[in-house]
DNA sequence: ACCTGAACACCGTTCAAGT
DNA sequence: ACCTGAACACCGTTCAAGT
């Protein structure tokens, strides 16, 4: 669905510009060189900075796809068990956030900052897992002392250090082994 | 012990450049600019780079004595019950780790490359966490499939997760206590 | 309405010229 | 031996000038 309000040029702009910086943040990572991703969608960087005016509205914009779809797998697991559906889900957030090198920190750091384009993203997600979270919680099956912001934290923090491994989806697999029977109270 | 093959004024330097660097690197984590610290030092930028050919070199003079304090605990611990040593060892870990912002990126980053002049210093670590790592594992008290890089990577994650956090140290003893009863098999 | 790219203030890094 | 800082090739970000 595009935007109507968008001349025909710019709405071009605005998809050649999300398709270049698909492929750019996927080679380089979140913090990919913004005059890289003009000259990829062959557009002035005035024109990227018209359009995204900071890197996280460019982020948030590339990402949104994913986030709804963890929100939405969040919903549906409120009918699975309260502990195998907080995990199900966690398990799917760090894979997602082990897919962009960089995504993990540039979750975290939304979460902190208000201000962030990225922000509102990342707290639903939050949102989204505190549900499931509680949840789990009331029934006593993971420990009481954990936040939410935690949990994400945690999760993140795996995806992280992942990425260093040499065969990261094996460790984070065995890292995530690691949390899940940790969590468990 | 000041080396005597350097000329007095290199050697002040090299001291004005170590101290600089402490300071601009607490404040703005491990990648601050490097301009900034020889500005600070009061020194060329050359005599920076002079001094220490790459960010890493500068950072492995930093750190060099709480890395070697980890080292020396580690083999203080090896007096210690396997499963106690193990967990005890890595709660220093990751408190070190949490000092400077960046820390943790740049030791799994080292780790990963032997042309890192960090890496030597991060190797030593890693070794002196796989000895406690394997007497935990060979007496059945920590999961088997863990590698020592496994578990430098997850305490580091957790570091890493910690410094987003408002209050950082108390995050940071509720997720180690995620990773303590997760590591038991 | 929207696009462009020069301009500014920063980097990391190198290296000729100095002492 | 060692120090210096100009020079180079890059950034992120802004904004006057264009269409």
């Amino acid at each position: 669905m595009p935007d109507p309000a968008l001349r025909a040029n710019a709405r071009r702009n605005r998809e050649r510009l999300l398709a270049a910086a698909e492929e750019v943040v996927t080679e380089r990572g979140t913090s990919a060189s913004l005059r890289d991703i003009a000259r990829r969608a062959e557009v002035g960087i005035g024109t990227l900075y018209r359009h995204f005016p900071t890197r996280e509205a460019l982020l948030e914009a590339l990402m949104q796809e994913r986030f709804e779809r963890l929100q939405a797998r969040a919903d549906e697991l409120l009918g699975e068990p309260p502990y195998r559906a907080v995990v199900t889900w966690l398990r799917d957030l760090a894979a997602a956030s082990a897919t962009v090198h960089g995504l993990p920190d540039a979750v975290l750091s939304a979460l902190r900052d208000r201000d962030s384009a990225l922000h509102a993203a990342c707290d639903g997600m939050r949102t989204a897992g505190a549900r499931l979270l509680e949840r789990a919680q009331s029934a006593g099956a993971i420990r009481a002392d954990l936040t939410p912001s935690d949990l994400l934290a945690l999760t993140a923090g795996l995806a992280w250090a992942s990425d260093y491994a040499e065969d990261k989806e094996a460790r984070l697999e065995r890292l995530f082994a690691v949390m899940e029977t940790g969590l468990a109270s």
